[in-house]
DNA sequence: GTCTATAGGAAGATAGAC
DNA sequence: GTCTATCTTCCTATAGAC
């Protein structure tokens, strides 16, 4: 949740830095005080992760971001070096965390469907603590692509896509699923379906990540018709 | 495609404007040349739409906008009294056509799955005219509803689930729906589905929008599984 | 209808005192 | 680690010549 192994020295210029540029390792009795000091700059970057939220990335100001934290803009750049480095460790540890979660799915193992319900339910599941990241990756990600710094964004999501195609396939093999559906379309679809939920979704409202997961799961599934299935109804 | 039934005077403070903020009205000889100044606006909107979903609308600058027209940013402005002037155009002109599209797929009548069905054709189909404007909706939407003068968007938001939600309705209680579903979920999971499309969906691609709408029909009639319809498999 | 020129403000980032 | 102060750049928008 800390280390951003995506940094790059990448910049706009300014100062090149005078000690190693990567996460200082810690050791001896500096673990204590950098144990604080991550603390404090994990609490800048989810404040500003929501604020990215809220008004876009573009749209939030570095003095925006200080405000919040009730500092001035100025001593931001005590923590960062610049404002991409601030969406960047949101972004990244968000993607690194939702990586390792999906691969922890997949290795519990079982039949495609149980996979893939477990994929589903692990995705929901992270709309609550990573309500902001997620809103983020999809209003800022086409943007942010732009920069090479965020060059590894397609990377970890050909990883992830790879995981849950993967899963598709072989249960179309297994003969769970049918086979008459791209299984690249429908990573896609569900995927979107669940993502885009961040845009209205309240973690303090009725509604349980897992009342939309089982509502998905139900559709995806089964369909919304009732009686036979049929290939091809109403000149579908 | 020309009116702008929302404008509204709200401006940032500037200019008042000496006469009639609203379009002319058209008579006589002068109906050639506006319908040419017409032409040319709605030239600069389509570009500038286009800019807007691929960079968003804070980081489209009118500089960029001009440049791509060939002309002065502040030539700009003897078409349009602000920046948020052509995204309005922009967004006003897609959803007045979208809420028209869609009365007339209801008023086309017959069973409830055939209307959703033909709301669903209608929707992917907008994707290709659409696809900048649909952009733009989804990336700028959080923002732009923070000022007044695009309360409007909400206003056509909500006459659009009333139409969809609607069918959904009926078709349970005609028994052509499952009832387990909540008819409010199932439309905001539609409408996500279809409109994130934008994200990676090209028109020049070898999918057709009809493609889109046949698989994402087959998914959500029947669902991906094979065999008999089961109300919680897999522990769902 | 487009240009030149520029006003006026806000943005990201820096330097050095404390 | 934060503040004061400020640099530089870029933005939207305007005024008036052509």
């Amino acid at each position: 949740m800390s280390t951003n192994s995506h940094d790059t020295t990448a910049g706009s210029g300014g100062a090149p830095g005078p000690a190693g540029a990567g996460a200082p390792r810690k050791r001896g009795r500096a673990r204590q005080a950098s144990a604080l000091a991550s603390e404090r700059r994990g609490n800048l970057v989810r404040l500003a992760a929501e604020l990215f939220a809220q008004k876009g990335f573009q749209a939030t100001t570095v003095r925006e971001i200080a405000d919040e934290a009730g500092i001035l803009s100025g001593s931001l750049y005590h923590h960062f070096d610049s404002k991409e480095s601030i969406v960047d460790e949101v972004l990244s540890s968000f993607l690194d965390e939702l990586l390792r979660d999906y691969q922890a799915a997949v290795a519990e193992g079982g039949s495609p469907d149980d996979v893939l319900a477990r994929l589903i339910r692990a995705a929901y599941r992270s709309l609550k603590p990573h309500r902001a990241a997620i809103t983020v990756v999809q209003n800022d990600w086409n943007y942010l692509r732009q920069f090479p710094r965020f060059d590894y964004l397609g990377t970890v999501e050909e990883q992830i896509q790879g995981i849950w195609i993967d899963v598709i396939t072989r249960g179309q093999a297994a003969g769970a699923f049918r086979t008459d559906l791209d299984a690249k379309l429908t990573y896609r679809m569900i995927r979107d379906t669940i993502w885009v939920t961040v845009r209205w979704y309240r973690p303090e409202g009725a509604l349980t990540t897992d009342d939309l997961a089982g509502h998905f799961m139900r559709v995806l599934f089964d369909g919304i018709s009732l009686g036979e299935r049929t290939t091809s109804p109403a000149g579908r």
